[in-house]
DNA sequence: GACTCGACTTGGATCGATCCACGACCGTTC
DNA sequence: GAACGGTCGTGGATCGATCCAAGTCGAGTC
């Protein structure tokens, strides 16, 4: 407990270390923020003062000063019954990590279900936050066009599907090309009839993802008619369509637009004592959990998250320069993970 | 383009409002921190140019004058190959659906592997967030006793294991009571002798929830020598140590400390021809994604981590309240999802 | 010796909300 | 008619970093 200006409890200001320095508020600043103004030894010796204080500059009267924040909000969807997406919790870690080497914090919020909006209007108002980055844009995103008519900075993870003329920043990845990396693999290892399970008809991304593996069978002068199925995104949906296609199609393998329908199928498979990989073979999409620890290990299209983080924070960056620059979007390919479900070797 | 004070791109500031209002900022001010200052009809007229303008409270400029962020900071483990950990992601949503309701929000983090205490001091000294959830408290917790020296506010999910005289309020879930919970659940199905499969010896909540499987043993009067078997948190493991003990000690079967040991189980089984449900019964713990998908569903402890929020948020709002109320730690008592591999019915 | 230039100092203003003290006006109350 | 309490207004100060303009000082430079 001395009496020397930093005293315990009250972090010390730019004007402590100054005065512990022997130089003026001004040349602390430029020490912090433009060191190259200064002579070395000068900054040596600030840089001593702000060491024995451990000084760093007071967050909230630097924003204010700024306009900046420094921060990245986020909407995650709230926690429900049996919503959680791993995908999403992969990305924010990524987008987490990423952040931190460019100097950001990710601000995690929810709003109402129903509306898509909540959440971004009171931060965006309150200058909480300088950016954001979206994420769920399974059934188009209205937050896009929102946050345009307001002029906020964001970043989209998932293409403007809906509005091919929109002029903001997104990074995606390539899901036909997925699914045609998947189904290409079950033709290399002979299979002719590749069934598809995918979702409703208004997902744009389902209907991206199907492309991809039509266009592998289409290449190779397959035929598709009656191999294809479309329901909700559940196990118990994938099994009942696995079911019927297994029943009235005959497919020796499946490509699905997600790990969930995948576990549907083996469900379907091990009712009729089918084994996957032996006597089917399956292909899921996300590479989640389940897909690895599943036996005999499911494969399936990998996304990668870790670079989808770094192309948005690079966009980010971009966003948030002076001046500005606008980066166009970003295509990014998936990989495909072998396992055992899609055959043995 | 008007030439109101409320020009497009800036926001509106308090004086704004007041000066549409026709009272002064300081009644602005009272209006939206202590409404009940205000005469009925002087409250509706201020409100009444808040929703004109829009205007929200600068929160840098809140900040820093109250110091505080109203941010709560949480560290998430750098995103890994295959480390995801679900449970800990179902948390964050729920803390972040909590924190809403009680005006906070959530900062993430993260910081080198090797080193628990990165990223902590930066976001203390610089004042950036009011409090911290920490949370990965697997081999004890290195940060609380930290904390504690800094006299930062932080709330533990996790009992502080290693420090019994810890003061910091904490937030846990009886991971004992959950096992106990599944023994009991097996014994009560006629079986009799249940093994073991759990963590390193070193790990307090491992042993913490391997003494509820011990425990409802013995209540029942039944041997547990060589049904036990502790190992790494892997499939791999799982799977090794199943086979080990289906041979030496032929159990009927198993409660695990996760349901990745658990996955492993079915692993061993289905090598063997064996189903879960019915020749061997299976429970896991966590209730993660994969025990929800699994054939033929997995038996698993549900840890409520909503309510471990809802304590967890209780808890802040203590110990940021002015004066700040200490709280003690909470235990709550999870609870059991059957399915399928318990057996049928 | 006049001039330039780099490396600072000085003293203030600024960001926007909140805190504070004092004073004014109002209708009640004794 | 004076005292009183509730409702505001007024003019500042304050939080801590940054921005800005003007000025000082010593070491060169021509």
């Amino acid at each position: 407990m001395s009496s020397s200006p930093g005293r315990a409890g009250t972090p010390p200001t730019l004007a402590d270390v100054a005065e512990l320095a022997g130089v003026s508020r001004q040349t602390v600043s430029n020490a912090v923020n433009n060191p190259d103004l200064l002579r070395a030894d000068t900054l040596e010796r600030v840089q001593q003062a702000i060491d024995e204080l451990g000084y760093l500059p007071n967050r909230a009267a630097r924003n204010l000063r700024t306009r900046a924040s420094h921060l990245i909000g986020m909407r995650i969807k709230p926690a429900q019954e049996g919503t959680a997406n791993a995908t999403m919790d992969r990305f924010v870690h990524s987008l987490v990590d990423t952040s931190r080497e460019a100097g950001y914090h990710v601000l995690l919020f929810s709003g109402e279900l129903d509306d898509p909006l909540a959440g971004y209007d009171d931060l965006l108002r309150s200058t909480a936050v300088d950016a954001f980055v979206i994420s769920d844009t399974f059934l188009g995103n209205p937050q896009a066009a929102w946050l345009e008519t307001k002029r906020a900075p964001f970043v989209a993870f998932g293409r403007p599907w809906d509005n091919p003329v929109a002029r903001h920043p997104w990074v995606d990845v390539d899901g036909a090309a997925g699914c045609e990396l998947a189904t290409n693999h079950l033709l290399d290892r002979g299979h002719e009839r590749i069934a598809w399970i995918g979702w409703r008809k208004d997902s744009f991304i389902g209907e991206d993802r199907r492309a991809g593996w039509a266009r592998a069978m289409r290449t190779r002068g397959l035929s598709t008619t009656g191999l294809a199925s479309r329901v909700e995104d559940t196990v118990a949906s994938g099994r009942e369509a696995a079911t019927v296609l297994l029943d009235e199609a005959r497919p020796s393998g499946f490509v699905c637009a997600s790990d969930t329908l995948a576990m549907g199928v083996l469900h379907a498979l091990s009712e009729r004592g089918l084994l996957p990989g032996r006597d089917i073979a399956v292909v899921g999409f996300d590479d989640s959990q389940v897909a690895q620890v599943v036996p005999p290990g499911l494969t399936s299209v990998r996304q990668p998250l870790e670079d989808v983080a770094i192309e948005t924070v690079k966009a980010l960056e971009g966003l948030l320069a002076h001046p500005p620059t606008a980066s166009a979007g970003v295509l990014l390919k998936p990989s495909l993970v072998v396992r055992g479900s899609s055959g043995p070797e």
